[in-house]
DNA sequence: CTTGAGAGGTTTTTT
DNA sequence: ACCTCTCAAG
């Protein structure tokens, strides 16, 4: 072999030493802790290439599994880019993804109707709400949204009803709605998406010779973001492993943001015990940012106390200061952001290069102000995806009812929709009669309506289905969502209102996603005799629903990138702005009341600062306009943790009186129209108190004779005081 | 069936 | 402040 031409030495080519040990780590189970810009990606996708190339396992042998389908599509792009082979035989995908060709496969044992369903959360939550309906739930003392995180979670610690503890009444009457709810999912053919996993896990726990199929198959398993993995996950995983197979775990426990949606980061010590994990690499070599922004990013994640440990260096420069500017207000806030992309701009920085991070999405508002008036184009990531328009969701609602007229949810969506005279009264006998005959509601609608007769009422929707049906029969995937969206009505009815072009183009849109979803080659799913196991029509259902599309549209333009901490984990910008540090936003007020929240918020923080390649820019507002009042806020305590060495302050405005000098016109109550002379304090005046410390006069009430004031401690709260005895001290 | 007033609720998100 | 949902009137 020629060491020019040696194939196995050009893949290897310009991996650091770590780097390189995690690729071509033994046959053994390990984890690679995956610092941010450390090259996760790179590694993953050579570790597979590797394998493969070195002719340890064929594609076939590897089970690849990502959190998003954007990273599995990367995964993929990536991989095709450095093999010359075809890596078809390769499963690579989401949990979810997985876990849907698992069950389509063995629909049978999974006691799966042939073309089950996908829920996705608005149609769940709208099945729960069904459910409690019929079972004569108060949706006050419980509400649907609670009742579906309850379900959701439960499934996704591998429960079922039966085997939830329940001591009170409450939460055994949220067993019995969980109880029921699974048993009308079954009645319609359908599953939500913690229902995928769960019904795959129970599949593969249950069925001796399908587990053991798979557990030959898969000698290599490869985990992307297992920092991210919920208990279901990871006991999913550890079946599929079973005691010959390895494990390549990649993660970074300090960016482990979804503990709210239950991920559990200890799922890496777990597996470090559960699989007798040798080998622990590190990749600590960052190659995207300059050490002012690592060293900022290490200090602030060096104040929490759970971790695995790991600091990240580059052998880049120290690069620039971190600029930290002081708003008098949220909109001074954004005015000073924009400026200073103006001139970065000029500059020559590419729009799509600078981003604008926030906490929370209410904070876009006022920047994309600020934005829209300078005339800057940006983008905003977040909102609504395509496959959940209610125009597409109504659609592909006929389409359901095409593929499984059983499907309830679908039926509901759009029984009346458009409108054709089915009103309430007709819709409760209707569910009156599928209880009876405990059918679903289609059957009802069937025996009472025969056939049915085109025009309105419910003999109309039923002619109109059952026309659906037929004429669909041997026509091509688009050509059957074409149909779908004439005969129902939708294009009539979206081209008669005058604000329905955007929604009729959508339904274009959809019959083009149709036609691109049939040239693109996927295999057939096949089931165990080798039959196609689902229609192309099924198919598209379950793509819709796995997979909800684009945010936005225009992608192309070069465009400012507005999203939240969360949504830009993964990304990397030239310049990176995060707005609005202040106590109770970020770290935000409500992660105080959770068990370790405030850690999961600086690990929010740490994966913030670390987006940045070359400058960074921390600011906060004095005061900000919150929930339709004016709030008075304190500087966020991850400020503090960055060491004044690393930062450049742009402004000093700090810590005077500002109350009166604010720009807003009378925050709170007129402080004129109240006994001024009596009140010391002026609000949003900075004080100090000895038990408390550093805080804000955010408001006052009573009189001369009792005067309280509330001040905003931050990290200790919004206090009352009474003026008569608390001792402050202005600042 | 459509419309508008009023109430309630606003952290983060993928599948 | 603002968005979504519900319920009663038109």
């Amino acid at each position: 072999m020629q060491a020019m031409t040696n194939p196995t030495t050009t893949l290897l080519d310009g991996l650091n030493e770590k780097q390189l040990e995690a690729v071509t780590l033994p046959h053994q189970s390990a984890l690679i802790l995956a610092g941010a810009g450390s090259g996760k990606t790179r590694v993953l996708t050579t570790r597979i290439a590797w394998l493969i190339q070195t002719g340890q396992v064929s594609p076939h042998g590897i089970l690849s599994v990502t959190f998003t389908n954007k990273a599995a599509k990367e995964m993929l792009t990536r991989l095709g880019a450095m093999l010359p082979i075809n890596i078809r035989g390769m499963w690579a995908g989401t949990f979810h993804g997985l876990c849907n060709r698992l069950l389509r496969a063995h629909h049978r044992e999974a006691e799966l109707p042939p073309t089950f369903q996908i829920l996705d959360t608005a149609d769940q939550l709208s099945a729960i709400k069904r459910v409690m309906k019929a079972m004569n739930i108060d949706d006050e003392k419980f509400p649907p949204k609670q009742v579906l995180g309850y379900i959701n979670s439960c499934k996704e610690e591998g429960l079922r009803a039966y085997a939830v503890d329940a001591y009170d009444s409450h939460s055994q009457r949220m067993r019995e709605i969980f109880e029921e709810y699974d048993k009308q999912c079954q009645r319609e053919g359908v599953v939500d998406f913690a229902e995928l996993l769960l019904r795959c896990y129970e599949l593969l726990s249950s069925n001796k010779s399908i587990r053991e199929h798979y557990q030959q198959r898969f000698k290599y398993i490869l985990v992307d973001e297992f920092q991210d993995t919920n208990r279901l996950q990871y006991l999913w995983l550890k079946l599929l492993a079973g005691t010959n197979n390895c494990i390549f775990a990649v993660g970074d426990d300090d960016q482990s943001i979804y503990a709210f949606r239950g991920a559990r980061v200890g799922n890496m010590r777990d597996f470090e015990h559960d699989f007798n994990v040798q080998n622990v690499v590190k990749l600590e070599q960052n190659y995207r940012s300059h050490s002012n922004i690592l060293d900022a990013a290490n200090a602030i994640i060096m104040h929490n106390r759970n971790r695995l440990g790991k600091n990240l260096w580059t052998s880049a420069g120290k690069g620039e200061p971190i600029r930290i500017y002081e708003g008098y207000n949220d909109k001074d806030e954004a005015v000073f952001i924009v400026d200073e992309i103006k001139a970065l701009h000029k500059e020559g920085i590419e729009l799509s290069q600078i981003a604008l991070l926030y906490r929370s999405n209410a904070q876009s508002r006022i920047l994309e102000h600020e934005l829209f008036s300078a005339g800057l184009p940006y983008r905003v990531y977040g909102g609504l995806r395509f496959f959940e328009r209610a125009e597409v969701k109504h659609a592909l609602a006929y389409l359901r009812l095409i593929a499984n007229g059983d499907d309830d949810t679908a039926l509901l969506r759009v029984i009346n929709f458009p409108t054709r005279g089915i009103g309430a009264r007709s819709l409760e006998q209707l569910q009156e009669l599928a209880r009876q005959q405990d059918s679903s509601l289609w059957q009802a609608a069937c025996a009472k309506a025969g056939d049915g007769r085109p025009g309105r009422g419910l003999e109309g929707f039923v002619a109109l289905v059952k026309q659906m049906q037929e004429e669909s029969i041997g026509l091509t995937l688009a050509e059957q969502v074409e149909l779908a969206t004439r005969l129902s009505g939708l294009r009539d009815h979206y081209a008669a209102d005058k604000e329905g072009e955007d929604r009729l183009a959508n339904l274009d849109e959809l019959v083009n996603a149709a036609i691109a979803f049939m040239n693109q080659d996927i295999g057939m799913p096949v089931d165990e005799n080798g039959e196609v196991a689902m229609s192309m029509l099924a198919q598209f259902l379950a793509h819709a629903s796995l997979e909800a599309g684009e945010h936005q549209a225009d992608v192309g333009r070069d465009a400012l990138q507005l999203m939240t901490v969360h949504a830009a984990k993964g990304l990397e910008f030239h310049t990176v702005f995060i707005s609005g540090l202040e106590e109770g936003l970020f770290p935000h007020e409500q992660s105080s009341y959770e068990s370790n929240g405030l850690e999961e918020e600086r690990r929010l923080m740490y994966v913030a600062v670390t987006r940045a390649r070359q400058r960074l820019y921390l600011s906060f507002a004095q005061s900000r306009m919150l929930h339709g009042q004016v709030r008075y806020g304190i500087p966020s305590r991850f400020l503090d943790e960055i060491p004044e060495a690393l930062v450049k302050r742009l402004n000093t405005v700090s810590n005077k009186s500002y109350g009166s000098t604010s720009q807003y016109p009378a925050a709170a109550p007129a402080p004129a129209a109240r006994p001024q002379a009596s009140m010391p304090w002026k609000i949003g005046q900075a004080v100090a108190h000895s038990k408390f410390g550093q805080g804000v006069v955010v408001n006052y009430e009573g009189n001369a004779n009792d005067l309280r004031v509330q001040v905003n401690f931050g990290r200790e709260g919004l206090k009352w005081l009474a003026l008569e005895y608390a001792k402050l001290e202005p600042l």
